[in-house]
DNA sequence: ACAAATGATAACAATTCTATAACATAGAGG
DNA sequence: CCTCTATGTTATAGAATTGTTATCATTTGT
């Protein structure tokens, strides 16, 4: 077996698309089949619907990310079922699939609210690309995560999760850890970090301000000590290892 | 002080007419031209480039909405730049154009950065379709309709509605909350909220009108406080959860 | 081993920030 | 001109965060 050190984030990758969750509504059960193999492939958790009906209920209860429709769907058009739940404000990333490719389909489906159009037979791999594209831009997947070890920072929520737990942190702890994951094993000395985190304005500024303040984030973030995420250089300051 | 709420709400309407900016990296000069006539014709502010030179101070300096971008250009690949731009944190839609339409180079593509891909001859009805879509998905042409949990927000009619119980907010308050709507989750900070909510002519500004602000948004949308929209982030500002 | 310097930790104090109510003011509309 | 409404301003209480200090533990140099 073949391990190194981007093993974890590998698991990290794996973790993030798991919460990733996707609809698929197509009344070809074979087509429906293959979609689902290739989403859940991709690591997206995936429902599947042969009609319309449920959906809205879905829609409400879950939170999915995207939603897949295919135009010609028994009773509903898919476009007008996407325009109805637009109507409704839901918000999510729609792609059509169809078999036609006139393009008075074509402009029935943007004008209905969908965001992206594929025509059958598709390429699972453009598929794929495309909602990842799709994902990116209406911010599913914030590209503003820092990730380290199992450290998950989200810049834009000021949010950290360690193994999927989220983790309450104050302003100062958060700037001071999202100091050191952006440099991390390099060892910061107390003028940097002080300016870093501090700021110029910090006039009278006790030795042991920086101390405590690393005591309190690593009592956070690592309540029982066994992960060991910094280390103290002597006489110069942390690092994160 | 000189206060006119007639002012903003101008402003807000000239806002929404202002003419969208479109960029146009195409070195052939026939297709640069063909494309210009389209989106001039659709209404859009168009500014073309023969090559990427110059691309990113435009960037910089103006402030435009999606940028179609030419794989094969002189000197660079366009996905190249694209990357380029991404890793410079410009987070500006982007549509690729190419003759090429193998596999790897849609994956080049996307993988780069891009939003949505067209290969060359294109309809030029669908690519309007396509960049009226993802102007869309990007929040600057704004839906009539948002939801968020069991908000509902009308921006065309300034309405809020919970559970279809209509909720009367003031001009101040809709803005407000329709900010956090369109960010939801995210922890936004008091200048950027004064900056989004309040505008840049704001001269004087207490500290505590954001915060006063923010109480009156809460008691109306959830008197009995039961039902946590939003959480205050300290030292920070306040998210919608 | 011992002293000096530095880090860790806990307890306490000071400060900063938020919530909230009350008051002030300027426009809108009658 | 008057009243009402929206919004800004101020005051205060209370909560959360951050700084300070004291004491103990660890490292380093001799």
């Amino acid at each position: 077996m073949y391990y190194d050190s981007n093993m974890e984030n590998k698991e990290i990758e794996i973790m993030e698309n798991k919460e990733i969750e996707i609809i698929v509504i197509e009344d070809e059960p074979d087509i429906l089949e293959l979609l689902e193999y290739h989403l859940v492939k991709k690591g997206y958790s995936v429902t599947g619907f042969l009609s319309t009906d449920n959906v809205e209920q879905f829609l409400e209860e879950e939170n999915p990310a995207l939603m897949i429709v295919d135009r010609n769907l028994p009773g509903v058009e898919g476009s007008d079922f996407v325009a109805q739940m637009r109507n409704l404000g839901y918000d999510i990333p729609v792609m059509f699939l169809t078999a036609r490719d006139k393009e008075s389909d074509l402009e029935e489906g943007f004008n209905s609210g969908g965001d992206d159009y594929m025509t059958k037979p598709f390429s699972s791999k453009e598929l794929l690309l495309r909602i990842e594209a799709l994902l990116r831009r209406s911010g599913v997947t914030s590209n503003d995560k820092m990730k380290y070890r199992d450290l998950i920072l989200d810049i834009k929520k000021r949010e950290l999760s360690i193994e999927n737990q989220s983790i309450e942190l104050t302003n100062l702890e958060f700037r001071l850890l999202h100091t050191f994951v952006k440099n991390p094993h390099q060892a910061l000395d107390r003028d940097y970090l002080r300016d870093e985190v501090w700021g110029d304005d910090s006039a009278s500024f006790h030795d042991k301000t920086i101390n405590v303040a690393m005591n309190r984030l690593k009592k956070k973030i690592d309540p029982s000590a066994e992960k060991e995420y910094f280390a103290p250089v002597w006489g110069v300051g942390y690092k994160l290892i």
